[in-house]
DNA sequence: CCGCTACAGTTATACTATATAACTAATTTG
DNA sequence: CAAATTAGTTATATAGTATAACTGTAGCGG
């Protein structure tokens, strides 16, 4: 199966929650309080845990304003340049019309370009510009760096690998 | 550390991808693409492994239309009568100013009740209705089946407990 | 070759979740 | 008591996502 081989519902069904704030002045009281089930709900403390890896990534990038999914559409053209726009999407789980908007993006800064196909002139041909390829190093740099705490507090690279395995197994 | 005690940013810093459809309607035909980092990426298999896991939550409750804060939210409610409304947005993670809407449209559905407070008429005390306590019955049993799914998923609840158990040390 | 169908990309639009600021009313504190 | 703080609310803005409709192009069967 394909990364892109998702199932679909046609509605949004998001978040148990986001993580608040540093608190917002406080009292420094707290309730106790009995999260019953949810605490150890698989869906909610992943979602915890995808929320605050976001949090780290987002920190990471906030000077290059790089967000998740321009980073993976970077990295994917990078390592398969000449897909097709539509290619790129479905493999990212992006539907195509709002993928039209990151690439617009990302074209205007000057990272990717779209090249219209010789063979079929429906087809844009995705690629990195010479500024896009340098842009690439220093952001996987960046991302390297951002993953490696991550993979520090799992408690190493077995912790990392093991908890890749068993969330993969949701995704199957 | 409590369970809403996470650091914040002035941003939203969403989304590697979203599962996308059943096949639009497909040729069949699948580029091989080089996923590169992304396949072995914290961020990027935890956020499909929670969408994956959010998308079968939606289908549980599609019929009931609740969506996974309002779980939380008649559950911790439920098990913890009577706390402020302030109290269970924060230990959620949710805005005080977005669990307004929340709570308006669970009362509305005559699940919650807002009490005011005797000894301070700012506080909002909530608590399940009559309905809601039989609500909460229900949506319990739903839960745990779509629960018992993700474990199933999982490989068995000591996976589930190893996958609970990691993911937690990415949000301590 | 023509017409039908499928496809790639795009535009427009709507909805959900979230963030921020400002406001009201009530309470606490100096 | 006046000033600051707190709880809840309202209004507004933004990001991510979903859906439909449109344009232009390609391919196929008669």
């Amino acid at each position: 199966m394909g990364h892109g081989d998702f199932l679909q519902l046609a509605q949004n069904y998001v978040i148990f929650a986001k993580p608040s704030g540093p608190k917002p002045s406080g009292n420094g009281r707290h309730a106790i309080i009995n999260y019953s089930v949810l605490s150890e709900a698989v869906g909610y403390r992943l979602r915890r845990a995808q929320l605050a890896v976001f949090q780290d990534f987002g920190e990471s990038f906030a000077a290059e304003g790089l967000r998740p999914a321009d980073f993976s559409v970077v990295l994917l053209v990078k390592h398969n340049p000449g897909l097709k726009q539509s290619e790129v999407a479905e493999a990212l789980g992006i539907q195509r019309a709002n993928f039209v908007a990151i690439v617009d993006g990302l074209e205007g800064r000057d990272l990717v370009e779209r090249r219209k196909s010789e063979t079929d002139r429906r087809v844009q041909a995705l690629h990195l510009t010479p500024l896009g390829e340098q842009f690439a190093e220093n952001m996987l740099t960046t991302w390297q760096a951002h993953e490696d705490r991550m993979v520090e507090k799992l408690g190493g690279p077995e912790a990392r690998d093991e908890l890749i395995r068993l969330v993969n197994r949701l995704t199957e």
